[in-house]
RNA sequence: GUCCCCGUAGCUCAGCCGGAUAGAGCACAAGAUUCCUAAUCUUGGGGCCGUGAGUUCGAAUCUCGCCGGGGACACCA
C-alpha cells in the first residue's frame, strides 16, 4: 500500500505509534483525539500534536514526561529533522524540507484528483438541492442552495464518500394548481379573450398567482398547440376538470425545462430528479403513513395553538398526526389536512422513505433558512422510517443580498419580484457566481457585490485566485522557450530532483500544497465547501508572494536561464502549485483560466 | 412564548474535533516595476472575540443565563 499523499495523516500515525510505546493499553477514544496539525508559529515548526497532553490522564503520567518520551522517539525517524517539548505539553515537529518537497511527484502524477481521500470510506450519501417549486424561474436564493449543494456534493465525494446528486420536483400540491390557473391567463390572452385580469383573478381560487412575465411564452405555446379548444368559445373560463391536468402538466415541463436550463447555465447537472406528483400517484404516501402506523407513530390528535403567535383563524381540529417528539421534535407534526388530503410533510416522508430504500446512509437537504424549523421533523421521520439506520442532515442557506454600489438591487422585469438566477449568470458570469457564493459559511447571510465580483483586484477572490493560476501557467509557457516541452509536462517535472529549493517561500508554498488532503477531509466532514474558497485564496497568496520575491532578488525567480536544473525544480513547484488550484477549483466548479486579458 | 442561526479590527469576513502571542481583505499611512503580466507584493497602526458564569492543564471554540440581530413556529410548499 502506497503512503498516504497526506503528510499530516502520516506524522499522526508515526506519533500514535509512539505513544503507543509509551502508553502500551492507550484507550481507543483516546487515540482518536490525537491530533497532529500545522504548526501556527513557523518558529514551532511544521506541525505539532497534543498527544501527550490528551493522553496524560489515562497514563497517569504528567504531560511534559509523555512529550519528552515522544520527542526521544520521533527524533529517530528520518523524515523528522528536529521535535521538541514545548508550552502545556505540546510537541513539535520539524520536518526535513526533503519530507514535504517529495510530496510534489505525488501531485504532479495525481493531477486534480491529488487530495483525493478515503475518508467517507465509500458510504452513501444522498446530496439534494435546488428543489425549486417549477412554479418560475430560478431566483438568487436557488442560485446560492445550488452552487452549495453542487459544491458539497463534489466535496463528498473527493472525500470518499459515494455521492449521488439529486432533485426533488415539488410539483404536487396548490402551488402547481396556482400555477396551471396562471398559465391559463396568459393562455387566454393568446387566444384573444376579453376578460381583464382582475375578472379573471376573481374567477381563481385564491385568486391569481405568479403574474409575472415568464408565463406569457408558455401561454402562447399553449395556444399553438390546443388552439382555443381549451376556453369557452367566447374566451372564457372553461369549466377546470376540462383542462386543468392538461395546463399544469404542460407548464410545469416547461417550467423543469427552464430550470434545467439555468443550472446548466450554472454548470450543475444532478444525478436524479425525482417528482413528488409521481411518488404520490403510486401511492408510496399512503404505504409510508400506513407502515408509521403500524410502528404505532401515528394517532388522531388535537394540536395545542402555537404559543404566542395564534393564527387568527385557529380553530381545535383533529388530525393526523405523527410522533416525531418521540424522535425530539418539539410538537408532534399533521399528515394530512382538514380535507383528508396529505400535507406536504407526509409527501416528504415518502420521499425520504424513498431515499431511505434506495440505500443511502446519509441524507443531505440543502434548504433555504426559512426551512430551519422543518429540519427536527424531518430528522425525527427519517429515523423514524429507518429505524435509525439513516442519518438526516440538513445545510441551512441563508439569504443572499445583491449589491450595486452599495445598494441593493431587487427587481427583474422578467420575473416580476426577485432577481432571477439567469440575470446574475449573464451579468458576473458562472465563475464569478460559484466562487463568490462559497466565500461564506451557508448560514451565514451574504452580500453579492456585482461590482466586485468583476473587479480585477485583490478585494476579489475569484479573480485573485485566476490569476495565481494564470500566472503559473504564464511561467509554464515561459519556459517553453527554454526546454522542449514535454521536458516541462507535469510527468517529467515528476521524476525531477528538487534538493535545490530551499527559498523560505518555496517552503511556505509546498507546506500549503501539503495541507490540501487535510483540508479536504476536514471541509467535508464539516460539510463546509466554503473552506475551499478560503485555502485557495491563501494559496494564491503564498503564490503571489513568491512571485514577486523574484521581483526583489532576480536570483528567486523561477525561469533562470543559465541554471537549467534549478529552473527545472521551481517549475515543478509552479506546476504542482497549478495542479491544487485546479483541484480546488473542480470541487467548486469553477474553470481554471489559462491567462488573464 | 418555543425552536434554529448569527454576534471576532472602522467595514466585509476566516478561525479546522478546545491548544501556544486571535488572522486575511477593504479602508488608512509609507514603500517596491529596465524583469516570468505591478491586475501583484512589502511594511505599519488598529481587538474586552456581545456579556456574565461554568466545565479544565488550557475556551473565540464546549455548556447554561442574559443582551442585540435574523429566521421559523396547526390545516402552506
Amino acid at each position: 500500500m502506497k503512503a498516504s499523499s497526506d503528510i499530516y495523516a502520516r506524522m499522526r500515525e508515526t506519533v500514535l505509534t509512539a505513544l503507543r510505546g509509551i502508553v502500551p493499553d492507550l484507550p481507543d477514544d483516546i487515540a482518536a483525539r490525537v491530533d497532529v496539525t500545522p504548526a501556527r508559529d513557523p518558529t514551532h515548526g511544521d506541525m505539532a500534536t497534543n498527544a501527550a497532553m490528551v493522553s496524560a490522564k489515562a497514563a497517569r503520567q504528567p504531560p511534559a514526561k509523555i512529550a519528552a518520551a515522544l520527542v526521544a522517539f520521533l527524533n529517530e525517524v528520518p523524515e523528522i529533522a528536529e521535535a521538541s517539548a514545548a508550552g502545556p505539553g505540546f510537541v513539535n515537529l520539524r520536518l526535513d524540507a526533503g519530507a514535504f518537497r517529495a510530496l510534489m511527484p505525488a501531485i504532479l502524477r495525481s493531477g486534480i484528483a491529488y487530495g483525493d481521500s478515503t475518508a467517507g470510506s465509500g458510504v452513501r450519501v444522498n446530496v439534494e438541492y435546488v428543489s425549486a417549486n417549477p412554479t418560475g424561474p430560478m431566483h438568487i436564493g436557488h442560485c446560492r442552495g445550488a452552487v452549495v449543494g453542487d459544491a458539497l456534493a463534489n466535496l463528498l465525494a473527493k472525500a470518499g464518500f459515494d455521492v449521488t446528486k439529486e432533485y426533488y420536483i415539488n410539483d404536487a400540491g396548490a402551488q402547481v394548481t396556482a400555477l396551471a390557473w396562471a398559465a391559463y391567463w396568459r393562455y387566454l390572452q393568446a387566444i384573444g379573450t376579453s376578460l381583464t385580469e382582475a375578472e379573471f383573478s376573481e374567477e381563481v381560487p385564491g385568486g391569481l398567482q405568479y403574474r409575472g412575465e415568464y408565463l406569457i411564452p408558455v401561454g402562447q405555446r399553449l395556444a399553438e398547440h390546443y388552439g382555443t379548444a381549451l376556453a369557452l368559445p367566447d374566451g372564457g373560463i372553461a369549466a377546470p376538470e376540462l383542462w386543468i391536468d392538461t395546463v399544469r402538466d404542460f407548464t410545469i415541463t416547461a417550467m423543469m425545462a427552464e430550470v434545467r436550463a439555468d443550472l446548466r447555465q450554472l454548470g450543475v447537472e444532478q444525478d436524479v430528479f425525482s417528482s413528488e406528483r409521481a411518488l404520490a400517484e403510486t401511492g408510496a404516501v399512503d404505504a409510508a403513513i400506513d407502515w408509521l402506523g403500524q410502528q404505532g407513530l401515528i394517532y388522531e390528535g388535537v394540536l395545542e395553538p402555537p404559543k404566542g403567535k395564534t393564527p387568527d383563524d385557529w380553530e381545535p381540529r383533529p388530525q393526523t398526526l405523527f410522533r416525531s417528539t418521540q424522535f425530539g421534535d418539539d410538537v408532534d407534526r399533521p399528515l394530512r389536512k382538514s380535507d383528508g388530503s396529505n400535507t406536504y410533510f407526509a409527501n416528504d416522508i415518502a420521499y425520504h422513505a424513498d431515499k431511505v430504500n434506495r440505500g443511502y446512509d446519509i441524507l443531505i437537504d440543502v434548504l433555504g433558512a426559512d426551512h430551519g424549523g422543518y429540519v427536527k421533523r424531518m430528522q425525527a421521520a427519517v429515523q423514524a422510517v429507518s429505524a435509525g439506520r439513516t442519518k438526516f442532515e440538513a445545510v441551512l442557506c441563508q439569504i443572499v443580498h445583491i449589491m450595486r454600489g452599495g445598494q441593493p438591487v431587487r427587481m427583474s422585469k422578467r420575473a416580476g419580484t426577485y432577481v432571477t438566477m439567469s440575470d446574475l449568470l449573464d451579468e458576473v458570469g458562472r465563475d464569478a457566481v460559484r466562487f463568490t457564493m462559497l466565500t461564506r459559511k451557508a448560514d451565514a447571510q451574504m452580500e453579492f457585490d456585482l461590482d466586485q465580483a468583476l473587479a480585477q483586484t485583490r478585494d476579489n477572490p475569484v479573480f485573485y485566485v485566476q490569476y495565481a493560476h494564470a500566472r503559473c501557467r504564464s511561467v509554464l509557457r515561459a519556459a517553453a522557450e527554454m526546454f522542449p516541452p514535454e521536458q516541462v509536462a507535469d510527468a517529467a517535472l515528476a521524476e525531477l530532483p528538487l534538493d535545490s529549493l530551499v527559498a523560505e517561500a518555496e517552503l511556505t508554498l509546498i507546506r500549503r500544497l501539503a495541507g490540501w488532503p487535510r483540508l479536504v477531509e476536514a471541509a467535508a466532514l464539516a460539510r463546509e465547501p466554503h473552506r475551499i474558497a478560503f485555502f485557495l485564496y491563501d494559496l494564491a497568496a503564498d503564490f503571489h508572494m513568491l512571485w514577486n520575491r523574484g521581483k526583489d532578488d532576480a536570483t528567486l525567480r523561477f525561469i533562470q536561464k543559465d541554471r537549467p536544473d534549478e529552473t527545472l525544480a521551481r517549475l515543478a513547484l509552479v506546476a504542482a502549485t497549478a495542479v491544487v488550484i485546479r483541484s480546488g477549483l473542480a470541487v467548486m466548479g469553477v474553470d481554471p483560466v489559462e491567462e488573464m486579458r
